[in-house]
DNA sequence: GTCTATACCAGGATAGAC
DNA sequence: GTCTATCCTGGTATAGAC
């Protein structure tokens, strides 16, 4: 295959994953059909079909962007001096998300569809598991740095929050989504104050 | 009205209800089709249709229930002594659930459909605005009864802490539904060791 | 590779008899 | 109130020309 090909390819995909998330981040996941999305994209349904088998298939891309989009902000964070404390680290991401997303409603249909869709549901699970892996490090990293913790147990009290951390998370994008008044400053206060530190 | 009439409707309308939830909790929210519905009350479409103004009407009779035994089983363990601690409260509240669901995943198409669903995005914020209410005098007499606070530093305490409590509902919940392999009692244990007492 | 036009299907809802 | 049969819409995917 020559390389100029390939290289059109990935660049055509990732025309249309753009769109995709614009056409999603504007009426929602559902909502959108292909239609939509060929709109968006400018192209036809018959260029779109000759790079994606299907909807389903952009949806794993777009899922893959985002979720790989925080795992790296979570990295990028576990090595920066000072280190962020966790409640600090939450809203760095929670920013970060805004940006890509505005209201990250998105992601909570995604969680719906991935119910169902057993590809979409073992993608979710592979990124959520490097996500909980950096969030880990980081967060054995802080209880060494900040409190003086051996490896040991810095990694023991990671594993055991790492969970919470994560449903914190969770919680904010749900909340986010759905409650129409979300206070999303007093929400991470209050994270500041309660969290483990 | 003749009050005959009226409870038979009632009843009716609870009858395929049930169903509806069975069927829900077989396949799934969306794949869920009327179709299946239909099957499963062992009623017809046009019955159906008598009593409900389609399946959105039907969805949100289902999510009421849903949520409903929750807020009552936070209010009926708030008069309960001793006090549940708020992790034995979280514990109790997952088991009802999977017991009323099986793996919650339903919940998570829910909060999916809600996105765009306005009035089950309303029913929703209302439920889990009185789920919260709930939740936080439950957390006040906590504060109050275990740690001898007054009633305003236990109400100040429980506003701030009631947003991370339920926070931690919705990601086991979220969890529970997506990740194959959860571990639901060490998920209870983490949150035992690491959340507010 | 890309376009237009269209086939095809699932599924929610209704019509009309009983 | 309930049944059966059917309509109709919206939406994905493909066929075939360029």
């Amino acid at each position: 295959m020559p390389k100029v090909t390939e290289e059109y390819r990935v660049s055509k995909r990732a025309e249309i994953t753009s769109a995709a998330m614009r056409a999603f981040r504007r009426k929602g996941f559902h909502a959108t059909s292909m239609a939509d999305i060929i709109t968006e994209s400018g192209l036809s349904a018959g260029a779109i079909y000759g790079h994606f088998g299907g909807k389903n298939d952009i949806v794993l891309e777009v899922a893959s962007r985002v979720i790989d989009a925080r795992i790296g902000k979570v990295e990028e964070l576990s090595s920066a001096r000072p280190l962020p404390a966790p409640a600090e680290l939450l809203r760095l991401l929670a920013s970060g998300l805004a940006h890509d997303l505005g209201r990250p409603a998105m992601l909570v249909q995604l969680w719906g569809e991935a119910v169902t869709e057993p590809a979409l549901r073992a993608l979710w699970g592979l990124l959520v598991g490097r996500l909980r892996a950096a969030y880990c490090s980081y967060l054995s990293l802080w209880h060494q740095s900040e409190h003086g913790a051996t490896v040991a147990d810095a990694d023991r009290l990671a594993a055991e929050q790492v969970v919470l951390f994560l449903s914190c998370a969770q919680g904010y994008i749900l909340q986010s989504a759905l409650v129409t008044e979300f206070d999303g400053e007093a929400f991470l206060r209050s994270m500041e104050l309660h969290l483990p530190r």
